[in-house]
Parts: structure tokens; sequence; C-alpha cells
DNA sequence: GTCTATAAGTGGATAGAC
DNA sequence: GTCTATCCACTTATAGAC
């Protein structure tokens, strides 16, 4: 836990106001007056807004990638590999909210990284749907349309930043157990 | 079916443009180039910028209201009406995905209607609730925590307008059937 | 590390001709 | 209904003083 530089405060101030506003409407000086200096003194520290917008996607996207990896290489059950999912959605949301706002709504205004960002999320969403497939062959999983359950959890998992916020009391061992439950056992009672 | 005013050939237009954008980041400019006139053409037929989001986000807005009003209405089980929620969100979304990018993305950026619009998104989320909790208390629903379960399903039907455009070739009654197959029975294969 | 001053460009919107 | 010309507020970013 080394303590943050102040490009690291710059660059956590930008993700809430990139939440709040979005990349295009937050300016400067809104970053600037937040952090109670003015717009020019940021430049002291970031080269330019687009950094800060790169900063924060790209190494999200990339922890996404790096945990997904190091799920492929266990030995689990693919149900079981989906819960492992949730769990590395949940971790890093609950770590940082604003961030995962930006992945989700700004990566459109990416410059130099964009076709990056975009190969990564195109990797991670095959990666997620082999585990899919994989489990319907292994008859865990119904033989339903695999892209409408990848599609149906993973805009589940890619909302929590929305909904994680509001539940502070809740913690992510409970949470994940819940949304485990409720995403891959379904709600309804019936034979249960 | 009337033919479409000039009008609304500009709001068609800019809703495309405001999902692969953003309302901030869509000038008056990049619109008018799309529709192949100059900027300030546009203003002949419009009052401004905002005047166009507000028609855009407003509208859909109480389409949602009114669809589930009547859902209400019947006297359908509570998994029914999930059921009729998952097809009243497939239609809207279906008809108009351009438009539900702004929906859930840039009402933050309302002016004089923001408040309006919280207020039906507020009402809408607590119909949604009641359901749930309704089909919990007539053993229709697991009793796993309700918001987990509102979340999960509101996320998934939120974010319908992402992947309707990927899939033209599903209809939209075969896409609600499996929706709402992953979505109530899950996807764990089980007792099954 | 923060400031003032300012450059250089872009934004929404209006006036008035055709 | 669309155009050209224009207003002016606001944007990111830089230069140079303290």
């Amino acid at each position: 836990m080394k303590t943050p530089t102040r490009k690291d405060e710059i660059i956590k101030t930008a993700a809430k106001l990139f939440k709040e506003k979005g990349y295009s409407a937050m300016t400067m000086r809104d970053l600037a007056s937040e952090m109670g200096i003015k717009a020019a003194s940021l430049y002291n520290h970031i080269n330019s807004k687009q950094e800060i917008l790169k900063e924060i996607i790209i190494s999200l996207a990339e922890a996404f990638t790096k945990g997904l990896q190091d799920i492929q290489k266990s030995n689990l059950s693919n149900i079981e590999k989906l819960q492992e999912i949730v769990k590395l959605h949940v971790s890093i949301t609950s770590q940082n909210t604003y961030g995962m706002a930006s992945l989700n709504n700004d990566w459109m205004h990416l410059e130099d990284n964009r076709d990056y960002y975009l190969q990564l999320r195109y990797n991670y969403e095959n990666e997620f749907r082999n585990i899919i497939v994989q489990g319907i062959k292994n008859n865990e999983i119904v033989s339903e349309n695999e892209d409408v359950m990848l599609f149906s959890i993973l805009s589940t998992l890619r909302s929590l930043y929305l909904w994680i916020p509001k539940k502070e009391d809740l913690d992510p061992e409970e949470l994940s157990r819940q949304l485990s439950q409720v995403l891959i056992n379904g709600i309804n009672k019936k034979i249960n």
C-alpha cells in the first residue's frame, strides 16, 4: 500500500466525475475545482485528459483479462468457473466503482488505445462463451442459446458498478453468493 | 403510420449519434452533416439540442411506465408478470435501440426534465420490486434478496439495446422466450 | 506545485438572405 | 427549408512567474 501520488489522486477524482457526467462533459476545470486547484496546475502531473481516461480503462480491462486467465488455469467445473467470474467482477467493481463507469460508458472516447481495449474485451467475451459452451457439452448447463446466457450474465456483472455503491452494508462474499445463486440457479421456485 | 416529419428524422438521426458518442460528444454539426444539411438549418425544426434529448428519453420512459401499468392491471401470476416485463423490454428496445442508449447513458444530461425522468424510473423500479416481493410471498419465487433479483433482471433488460442489433436474425418472440428461460429458471441443469 | 494569462480551437445558437 | 456569416461562451493545453 504505497501512498498515492498526486497523479493517482487526480485519476481517482477524474473517475468519480466521469461517472457523474461522462468523459466529454467533465471539463478539466471541473476536475481542478474538485481537487481544489486551478486547471493549469493539473498539467504538472498529467499530460492530457485523454491520458487520464486511458489509465482508468486500460488498467481495469487488463485486470479482468488477468483474472479470467487465472480462472481458466484452474481445474474447476464450468459452473464453478462461472462462480469465480462472478467473484472477479464483484471484487474489481467493489474496489473501483467509479472506474467501472468509464470502462462501460466511455471506452469509445479512447484515442490511441481504443483498438487495444476492444481486443481485450473481444477476447474476454470469447473465453467467457467457451466456458458456457463447455458447460453445455458437459451436461452442467442447460442447452439454451449460449449467447443469450453470456449476454444475460455479463450484462448483470457489467452493471454492478451502478448498484454496489447503494449496498455498502453487503459484503462482497455474500453478494457474490447471492448473485451466483440468482444468475446460475434462477429465481423460479418450481421443483427446488 | 403517418409519414415522419423532418423533426422526427432529426430526432431519429440524433439518437443514432447519441448512441455512438454520447450526448455531450455529439455536436450539432455532426448531426447536420449526417442529415446532409448545415447546422443552422436544424434550428428551423428543433429549438435546441436539449429538446432532442428530452424527446428521446421522456417518450421512452413513459412507454415503459405505461407498459408496466398494463401488466399490473392483469390477473397474471407474478412469474407470468415477469415474463410480460421481459416482452415489454424486448418489444420497446427492438423498435428503438438507439433511443435506449440515451435512456440508459444520457439521462443525467437532461435539464428541465431530469427530475421527472428520475421519478418515472424510481416508480418503475418500485413496481417491479413489488412483483418480486409478492412472488416470494406466494411461493412462486425463491426467497433470496429481492434487490439482487431486481438488479440482476433489470440490468440484463436495460442492456438489451447493446445486444439486440447484433442478433437481427432472432425474432422478438423467440428472444423473449429464451431470456425468460435464462432469467427466471437459470442456466444450471441440476434437477431439471 | 500552483498560479495568472493567454493561445487556438470548438461548442450551441441566431440573423437575415435566398 | 437551407444557406452564409457570425456571436460569444467555453474547451484543452501551454508559457512563464512565484
